[in-house]
DNA sequence: CTTGCTGCAAAGGTTTTGCATTGTT
DNA sequence: AACAATGCAAAACCTTTGCAGCAAG
């Protein structure tokens, strides 16, 4: 048997951090920009490595959006509320007792593990500048 | 002011009666693939283009998985169930009258058009090819 | 020391785009 | 005849991977 011993790197704890630190949910990309100011020789390369291990791990979430994955580092069950415009996606935390329902019925197709609920719109800041134009 | 007069052609009816006549949700791939049988010289492109096109002008949905985006031609509200396993999403048809409620209470992010609930777990088939194993 | 992790560059995959040609209207 | 739509190939993306060197334990 073999066993993995995960090493704890600057790397890891800084990406952490920012995922913690924002309410909206960036890709790969951005996180590496936003990482990449304290620690400028950081790859894009290890930001996906660490990204990807932190899901597999359950300390985050992916979500994806035309054809982009997010990441949001917060686990608890919550809804989205995505931007059609800007495409910047916000958590909603609401009490959703009624979701329970849903799954039980659903349950015909297989076995349910999480459940995700998305509202898609446009969010305040898209529609003043709407207004602006 | 300039009109552009859509043009109705081959290509984009297979490809419009195929989304039709499924009900899991291809990717362009995917549906490059299906579409050929029928199609042998259609290209890539233009399933690519023609999904699109549909996309904006609402008689298909785009939902992403995975970094990969799937389509969906059927634009009334339902639910998703994506299976983990073998990725494929299928639609889930059940009346969602809580889901209103949601709604109104995230409108303080903006304008709400739409929602989309997933349901994720392991679809019945891959639930047996397990046991089988 | 050991070996997990990183950075770099290259490879892999999906989606988009430029352009000559085709096919609707 | 106009010009929207197509096919092809190249380009532009995002994401993954191989490998040598670095650094955490």
């Amino acid at each position: 048997m073999i066993i993995n011993k995960e090493r704890s790197t600057h790397q890891k704890k800084i990406i952490a951090d920012y995922l913690q630190s924002v309410d909206t949910h960036p890709t790969a990309k951005q996180v590496y920009k936003a990482v990449k100011k304290k620690l400028p020789y950081i790859s894009l390369a290890t930001v996906y490595r660490v990204l990807k291990n932190m899901s597999k791990k359950g300390d985050s979430l992916q979500l994806s959006y035309k054809g982009e994955i997010h990441f949001d580092a917060r686990t608890s069950n919550h809804l989205h509320f995505i931007c059609q415009q800007c495409g910047k996606i916000y958590d909603v935390f609401v009490s959703t007792p009624s979701l329970d329902k849903l799954e039980s019925k659903a349950q015909k197709f297989g076995k349910i593990n999480s459940y995700k609920v998305n509202l898609y719109g446009i969010c305040k800041k898209c529609l003043k500048k709407r207004r602006a134009h």
